[in-house]
DNA sequence: GAAATCATAATTGTATCCAATATTGATTTC
DNA sequence: GAAATCAATATTGGATACAATTATGATTTC
């Protein structure tokens, strides 16, 4: 095999429950039982326990030892919270970012925002909003700066996609991502780097709107 | 038993392989072995397993599918991201806190600078330094913001365990953590937060100057 | 009838065994 | 002699069996 890290069960059982959560075939406070879970999944309990232990750190699942796992329930306190450290950190990203981003990011970029334009399946477009935004921040090559990013976006990726179901919400994002990219394109740093934080503030008001 | 969350074996390895890369048992780089360290720790590796997830999510670990796990190499970069982001983010949980802070807050702030001040043992020091700053956070109730700010804290206790072999840095580090807590007592919060920023400027700046 | 107590079942955590992958070292081939 | 090939070993990931813990429900006690 040639890929350095080759990929496990347990990765993969994660990325499949992460998806169950964000379609919502498993709600908010719902209990995750091991044996129904890797029977479902056709797994062992093994990979499933890792998953489990992958999504509670990521913070879409919480666990409590010999009680079990419960899909993770948000409260406006973590929304309010995860907006806005990513209002600090992803500005700072995306200019570290800015001198070295290349067009070959950009066409990434772009690809993005046409594939989430045609698609509605909530966790492939909460992956595509993902890959736009780390096209973007990337070029920075600040590894560690965009773990902790990656992580705020998983973390927050759940309240999103309950957001996209908010009428207009998504074509509103869009759009907000063009202007990010053209100013991007245009080489107008600033105006970047307030279009982003344009654009997380206003999800941020209609994800909070929502929840009251 | 009473406790809510009952301890489990993986958790209190997690532990232990916690403290013997803080205090340089195990070194930077080094590959490790699943069934070496299970017997050194008489566990089985089936928790050791789940430590080492927990460690590599927590940055301390670096894991690769079927290659194994090794300590992580902190570079330049690592360390210059680590502390931009706790600058950015420390600062805000200590303002959130401020108006909430109360008499035993600050007592238990104290108390373990005290401690820290007859301590020696590397990753006992690095655990009173958490509590000392966990103390002033929390008053703040913004739980998601302390987990990252706690995630942060634990990836550079290696670092700064590193920067206490630097002479005179933990006398130094204790002499800014006395200004900070007394900005506190004294209800001045902009001196506070400032008192907290120059701490960990110069705890970055000597780390850095220290890994050239 | 409500609270306490205890046995039973359900569920999670751990140990052990097996399978899959990677690493090593000898052998071959040019 | 160096690179490629392949067997043998070491090491990790996964499946199953067992132990520890928690949840459940009947029984008792007041």
């Amino acid at each position: 095999m040639i890929s350095d890290t080759q990929k496990t069960q347990a990765e993969s059982t994660a990325a499949k429950i992460r998806t169950l959560i964000l379609n919502g075939t498993l709600q908010p406070g719902q209990p995750l039982r091991q044996e129904a879970l890797s029977e479902q999944l056709s797994v062992s309990r093994t990979p499933l326990r890792h998953a489990l232990q992958s999504l509670a750190e990521e913070g879409l699942v919480e666990t409590t030892g010999y009680k079990g796992a419960r899909v993770a329930e948000l409260d406006r306190g973590m929304i309010d919270d995860l907006f806005e450290m990513r209002l600090l950190l992803e500005p700072l990203a995306l200019g570290s970012a800015f001198p070295q981003i290349t067009k070959l990011d950009l066409a990434r970029a772009e690809m993005a925002l046409d594939a989430a334009d045609a698609e509605d399946e909530p966790s492939r477009l909460s992956a595509l909003n993902w890959d736009f935004h780390h096209a973007l921040y990337r070029p920075s090559n600040r590894q560690t700066l965009l773990r902790t990013i990656a992580q705020l976006n998983k973390a927050s990726a759940l309240a999103e996609v309950i957001a996209s179901s908010i009428v207009a919400r998504p074509e509103k994002s869009a759009a907000e991502h063009r202007i990010l990219l053209q100013a991007c394109r245009d080489g107008d740093e600033a105006g970047a780097i307030a279009a982003l934080g344009e654009h997380l503030r206003l999800a941020h008001r209609d994800i909070r709107t929502r929840k009251d």
